[in-house]
DNA sequence: GTGGTCACG
DNA sequence: ACGTACGTGACCACT
């Protein structure tokens, strides 16, 4: 028979150190049980064994066993996150059928070394899975060792030990205890190495051996000495290097045959750990609902679907009352009921798009490009599946039907390829309007995120004008000097050498001009702008380097990356993602049109080739500080609203409260200082960045944030009320309800913590500017459709919307602009926008 | 593919 | 003892 034996926590540790921290909506972690799984069956299907022992390591405090004193002295214990999947995995094993093999007093690696033992003296095939080197001691003509990765597993016979050693497996005992192992706490021969172990043994055959002989052999005298002062030790580490092959367990392999699969066991706690992918894998079919008493009941039958295939026509599209649908690389697929319909004519396409039936999809923002594109429209917009994956977890990566399918527990229709996708939709959609009816998300996506599909992909199609000879021209200018700063720098060196890279320009500053290294990464010098700014009058080369960067940066991401994406209409046309920050913002991606420079002469010259054409102006409107007025309406703070309605300068004004004096005794330090607490707090704040930033030392920085706390109490009241719901709920929510999950709360790893507070403390913050300026693209999208005005909006920049719009129609764009976006909801502080037009964003954005 | 750097809010 | 503010995307070097 076929024998496989499992070390179960080697295995268990590569999957939760290979793989990323996952955990199910309860915030049980799940990434090892997920990773232990993978490479189980990836193995069992490999090698189709007729019995399978899993071991674990036990051991009771109780019990000294000689080797007690160096026991994995050195091993950290196990995290906590690892430890709570350990109980899982046994649990999951013993519903599947495999036995679970402990011994007190023995780790894992003894067992497998007994039923190995067993197999061999029997005559069995015994396969050995690990993720631990030490076991290939085991290897002989019956045992095989399977040494696994996340990745693959390596198939460790003798002949292939003796490829990659050079001797016989169970000398591998001897070249460890000449080499030691700190891991296991394995002392070895001290100044004898794996290289050095390793030709001795290929030498001498054995530890023994090489005792019995190498005083007179050719050792060098260093060798020879290191070897005696080691003897002992060497003698002490072979017996701790061996695994032990007669642990007290059951070593009968026929009892350890594998046992009927408990289906409805493991679907309840696959279903309960939200892993439904595992599920499909084992054939067993996903229970429905998520409470106890649903879970007992029979899992739901799937009923197949052999849809009834034709194509979509007037009659077809008229007799449509509900359907799903996608549209992909020009096809049209349909699905109602029973019947799917296929179409890549475009007229009957768009007529669909504008048909009343009620339509569900995956990927609406492109079918009203497509819609838009043809002067189109598409109505009666029901649900995009992956809208609703996102508010249900905006962390995901990747929101397509069949990982939806896979995280949801619906049926993925995989047995109907090509249709699949359609064929799951319906379901899908179904599953996840419940969820989110049940999470309070409804109105979040009917009103905001639906909504806004058609809003982005009105600025989408509509792009924004780009001045190509003017980029250009500045392209050339900033290649010159490009060419100029090089070669300065070159000059200052001493000798060429590229600039762009981080290693060869830390050794040239840090190494060969000597200059004082301050930080260094993880790979080396740390040469990033705050670093070099601190070096500026070491050398005039620091400047250069300085100037360097700005050009190349504006010439390769800004003028080249910019004139790649001008379309045939002379416009550039960004992809707006509405499904990919954690927080709720939109994102800009090819080209990124949200990081246009600004913040510097240089860099902002860039915006002047954005322009309207002729007879058009831009009209910018951006709000001002809307995060902290969204953080005085979120906590009710009445002195940080009164900072907002006294007609002063925000930050001028929270200085003169928290240092306690009026207004015009405010110094320009002052206002900056209360300025970066303003930050900080928006961030979730920490004394040590904060006194970096205003370069104080960390105590007076902590002094700042306790004045500022102190002067607005209800601001630290807010912080600390929404950390602790964070803490018990696993996640933060918006104001109008989109929910963020912080799985780093449920963390034991103290930084990963603090990063989940303060991500509890700025997402409700940041979620909700994102949720206002959302509506209020919706709300003026209408108003200008509605009031039939000439201007279009064309970007979002967070907190500032730019519209393009007829001369003749301006100011009226200008006021419905500025109107809807204060007006957007009614705040316990007044939202203030400013609005400003021109024939640039270099103007309108004065 | 990852890390370093830097552009934006 | 260790690393240090929230959210993004693009480009380059290097493995």
């Amino acid at each position: 028979m076929r024998f496989l034996a499992i070390d179960g926590n080697s295995i268990l540790n590569r999957a939760f150190y290979g793989i990323k921290l996952l955990s199910n909506k309860k915030g049980e972690f799940t990434n090892a049980i997920f990773g232990f799984m993978n490479i189980y069956l990836r193995n069992t299907a490999d090698i189709s064994p007729d019995a399978v022992a899993v071991a674990f390591d036990l051991r009771s405090p109780t019990f000294r066993h000689k080797a007690a004193d160096y026991y994995k002295a050195n091993r950290k214990g196990m995290p906590p996150e690892l430890a709570q999947q350990l109980p899982r995995v046994k649990e999951l094993l013993g519903l599947m059928g495999v036995k679970v093999v402990e011994c007190e007093g023995y780790e894992a690696d003894d067992i497998l070394g007994t039923l190995a033992a067993a197999c061999s003296a029997k005559g069995d095939e015994c396969f050995v899975l690990t993720g631990d080197r030490d076991s290939l001691q085991l290897i002989d003509d019956n045992v095989t060792v399977l040494l696994a990765t996340n990745k693959e597993t390596i198939r460790y016979t003798p002949e292939r030990f003796r490829e990659d050693y050079g001797f016989e497996p169970i000398k591998l005992i001897d070249l460890k205890a000449l080499m030691g192992d700190s891991s296991d706490n394995i002392p070895g021969v001290a100044g004898i190495g794996e290289k050095t172990a390793s030709s001795l043994i290929k030498e001498f055959g054995s530890l023994e051996a090489l005792y019995a002989g190498y005083e007179d052999s050719g050792l060098t005298k260093g060798v020879k000495a290191k070897l005696a002062a080691g003897a002992e030790s060497a003698k002490e580490s072979k017996w701790l290097a061996t695994i032990v092959r007669d642990a007290p367990i059951d070593s009968v392999p026929e009892n350890y045959r594998l046992a009927e699969p408990d289906s409805a066991g493991i679907s309840t706690l696959l279903t309960e750990l939200e892993m439904f992918k595992l599920l499909d894998k084992l054939g067993v079919s996903a229970t429905e609902g998520s409470n106890a008493s649903v879970q007992a009941e029979a899992p739901a039958e799937i009923q197949p679907i052999e849809p009834e295939e034709a194509p979509l026509t007037e009659d077809v599209i008229d007799g449509l009352e509900k359907c799903d649908y996608l549209f992909r690389d020009g096809i049209l697929t349909v699905r109602s009921g029973n019947k799917v319909c296929t179409s890549n004519d475009e007229a009957m396409i768009l007529r669909f798009f504008a048909s009343d039936c009620e339509k569900s999809t995956d990927d609406a923002k492109a079918h009203y490009r497509f819609a838009m594109a043809h002067g189109g429209e598409l109505k009666n917009l029901r649900s995009d599946a992956a809208i609703c994956g996102y508010l249900l977890n905006s962390s995901a990566s990747d929101y397509a039907v069949d990982k939806l399918c896979a995280e949801y527990g619906v049926h993925y229709y995989s047995e109907n390829g090509g249709l699949a996708d359609l064929l799951s939709l319906g379901g899908l959609v179904e599953k996840l309007r419940g969820e989110i009816e049940s999470e309070g998300m409804t109105e979040l996506m009917e009103n905001i995120e639906l909504p806004l599909t058609e809003v982005l992909a009105s600025m989408e199609d509509s792009g924004i004008c780009i001045d190509r000879k003017g980029v250009e021209e500045f392209g050339t200018y900033l290649s010159e000097m490009i060419e100029e700063t090089q070669q300065m720098i070159f000059d200052e060196a001493g000798h060429e050498f590229n600039i762009a890279s981080p290693k060869q320009l830390g050794t040239v500053l840090f190494e060969e001009l000597g200059l004082p290294a301050k930080k260094k990464t993880k790979s080396g010098y740390s040469t990033n702008a705050e670093v070099l700014e601190e070096l500026r009058n070491h050398s005039p080369i620091v400047d250069n380097v300085l100037k360097y960067r700005q050009y190349t940066k504006l010439n390769s991401t800004y003028v080249a990356g910019l004139l790649d994406k001008i379309a045939p209409d002379g416009r550039i046309h960004t992809w707006f993602r509405q499904t990919e920050t954690r927080t709720g913002r939109i994102s800009s991606t090819e080209p990124n049109m949200q990081n246009i420079p600004v913040r510097t002469e240089l860099g902002s010259r860039m915006r002047k080739f954005f322009t309207a054409p002729e007879g058009k102006v831009l009209v910018d409107a951006d709000y001002s500080q809307i995060e902290l007025r969204v953080m005085a309406h979120l906590c009710g703070d009445e002195n940080m609203a009164a900072a907002f309605t006294s007609g002063e300068d925000f930050h001028t004004s929270t200085a003169a409260q928290v240092f306690d004096m009026p207004v015009f005794m405010v110094t320009p330090e002052m206002r900056s200082a209360a300025k970066a607490v303003n930050f900080g707090i928006i961030y979730g704040i920490g004394a040590f960045s904060l006194s970096k930033d205003i370069g104080t030392s960390v105590a007076q920085a902590k002094k700042y944030i306790a004045d500022y706390l102190e002067r607005f109490p209800k601001v630290k009241e807010f912080m600390d009320s929404t950390v602790d719901g964070a803490e018990r709920d696993g996640c933060v929510t918006t104001m109008f309800g989109r929910k963020r999950r912080i799985p780093e709360l449920a963390s034991s790893n103290k930084m990963l913590q603090a990063a989940g507070r303060r991500i509890a403390m700025n997402t409700p913050v940041q979620g909700t500017a994102a949720d206002l300026i959302k509506i209020a693209m919706i709300n003026v999208y209408r108003r200008l459709k509605a009031e039939n005005i000439a201007a279009k909006l064309i970007l979002q920049v967070h907190d500032e919307l730019i519209l393009e719009a007829d001369e003749s129609c301006s100011e009226r764009a200008s006021e419905i602009l500025k109107e809807e976006m204060q007006g957007v909801y009614d705040m316990k502080v007044p939202l203030s926008v400013d609005v400003h037009c021109g024939h640039s964003w270099y103007e309108a954005k004065q």
